[in-house]
RNA sequence: GGCGGUAUAGCCAAGUGGUAAGGCAGAGGUCUGCAAAACCUUUACCACCGGUUCGAAUCCGGUUACCGCCUCCA
């Protein structure tokens, strides 16, 4: 089955054919690093992470960028307040973000290219422009001609004219059209600066993509993602930087993650209503604020509330249950049990199902309700009298499996309980023996002080961290 | 003004022509010594008004509300 994306470029939903067969080429517009980061960011990293780990999964070899910008005029403002060297800085939001979204089940990108470290690729793309006419030095800034690259809208699908009302000339700029933008900023005094033909300056922020991008990809790429604010016009300008150095297509398929609400309201760095994503999972599961975020489906709009993600929890306790009792259950399970292959190829059908729904643009939302299916056929095989250990094996397999692919690891309690609790538990199995369910109650509570879950079952004592 | 998005049960959320998935919360039941977990049952005038169609949440036109981009922003 073959996987469709919608694409931002023509507003469809595509097949993916990729440009090299079993390969995927994509960039994805990492963080601009002088903070740490909100939830907000956190989105299309969990969710470019699970595109990525889903292409992985039917087999494909993903080649993943995602960048760092290490050097803009936040940062620079940033380290001028902090008193910190703006490299300092920008390494230590560098190390931030990269631990907060490791916890949060973000595989390593191939490549995290920064922009401090491109600039030779940055200036000879800069250069390629201006000698193509597109772009021209000005005062030691250069920037770029919206106006000579004829396709310039086509992904924000704007009219030229239309975009022409909103520009405007900053202070100090010099600009021969208010559409142009910048390239190369000349440096201020005093500020963090490289040498280049057009002297002492920094990238602007849209060039380092199209340079990243070409470094470590090529010229054509595959996939192209971010968020959907950066539609216009960050990506748009790409596309005219790079189409218009290389004469080629820049990115087959365009892919945008919707907003993070709070309130029904975007939430931003610069509104200043954001919730730290670090602050968050020091207080919540990451896995449920991964798995919150892939409830929905990655186009659509989020609105965070404490609430939702108390809901999402428990939501992803009932599929973790279902492995954990699964396990609980090979105890007392057999061999061969007359209809094992029935619900193996149950199972078996339930994984099809989940590639069915991610292979439509993605769709995480169904796919974990397929999950939910596959926890409720489970939770009834369990409650058989007679259970075959490999269809329970099989059971946990698919759901661990499945979990992974949504970036979600499941795992056994393996830990021993120490002897005092595994002692109580025994003198609690001997009350019930004799009826002591005074005593025995007792017990339970007492362990319960102790977030030790104690479950009765047809098979013996079930415990649980709770 | 230009471009775009969203509107589905108490809450969240899929669903793009054939009589509305799933989860959370709630109610009732089964199981249990009691619980827990689990299972079963149960809850929708799909924003509004028109139109197309044998048939529309789904297509078309219009209306309303909210949101976003057009300026740094995931």
């Amino acid at each position: 089955m073959s996987i469709k994306i919608y694409n931002t470029l023509t507003r469809e939903k595509e097949v993916f054919n990729p440009i090299e067969e079993g390969k995927v080429r994509m960039y994805v517009c990492g963080p601009t690093v002088y903070n740490y980061i909100h939830i907000g960011n956190a989105r299309p990293a969990i969710v470019f992470d699970t595109v990525r780990r889903y292409f992985e999964y039917r087999g494909y070899e993903v080649n993943y960028v995602l960048n760092f910008t290490d050097v803009d005029d936040k940062i620079i403002n940033a380290a001028r307040e902090s008193g910190e060297d703006v490299r300092t800085l920008a390494n230590r939001f560098i190390d931030a973000y990269l631990e907060d979204v490791q916890a949060l089940g973000v595989k390593k990108a191939t490549h995290h290219p920064r922009v401090t470290e491109t600039m030779d690729d940055i200036i000879t793309f800069i250069q390629g422009l201006i000698d193509k006419g597109y772009a021209y030095e000005a005062a030691g800034d250069v920037y770029f001609k919206p106006r000579a690259f004829e396709e310039y809208g086509k992904l924000s699908q704007q009219s030229i004219d239309e975009l022409r009302a909103g520009a405007r000339i900053q202070v100090g700029e010099r600009k021969d059209d208010p559409l142009d933008f910048a390239l190369w900023k000349k440096a201020k005094d005093g500020e963090i600066a490289w040498n280049s033909p057009w002297g002492e300056g920094r990238p602007g922020w849209h060039i380092e993509c199209s340079a990243m991008a070409k470094k470590y990809l090529g010229e054509t790429i595959d996939i192209h993602a971010g968020g959907q604010d950066l539609t216009f016009p960050h990506h748009e300008n790409e596309i005219a930087q790079s189409e218009s150095l290389n004469e080629k297509p820049f990115a087959n398929y365009w892919m945008h993650n919707g907003y993070i609400n709070i309130d029904n309201e975007k939430m931003s760095k610069s509104l200043g209503n954001f919730v730290l994503t670090r602050e968050l999972i020091e207080q919540h599961d990451p896995q449920v604020l991964r798995f919150f975020m892939l409830s929905v489906h990655y186009r659509n709009p989020i609105n965070f509330t404490e609430e939702l993600l108390e809901s999402a929890k428990n939501s992803l306790d009932r599929i973790k249950t279902a492995y954990h009792n699964l396990e609980h259950r090979k105890q007392a399970s057999l061999n061969l049990v007359g209809d094992s292959e029935e619900w193996l190829s149950k199972i078996e059908q339930f994984t099809l199902d989940f590639e069915k729904e991610m292979n439509d643009d993605f769709n995480t939302a169904n796919a974990i309700s397929i999950l939910f299916d596959l926890a409720k056929e489970a939770n009834i095989y369990i409650g058989k009298e007679q259970t075959d250990s490999s269809v329970l094996e099989t059971f946990q397999t698919a759901i661990a499996n499945l979990l992974r692919i949504l970036g979600i690891e499941v795992e056994v309690e393996q830990e021993l309980l120490d002897e005092e609790i595994d002692a109580l538990i025994e003198e609690r199995n001997e009350a019930r023996k004799n009826k002591d369910y005074k005593r025995a109650d007792e017990i339970r509570d007492l362990l319960k002080e102790k977030s030790i879950i104690l479950e009765d079952t047809a098979q013996g004592v079930r415990w649980k961290r709770g």
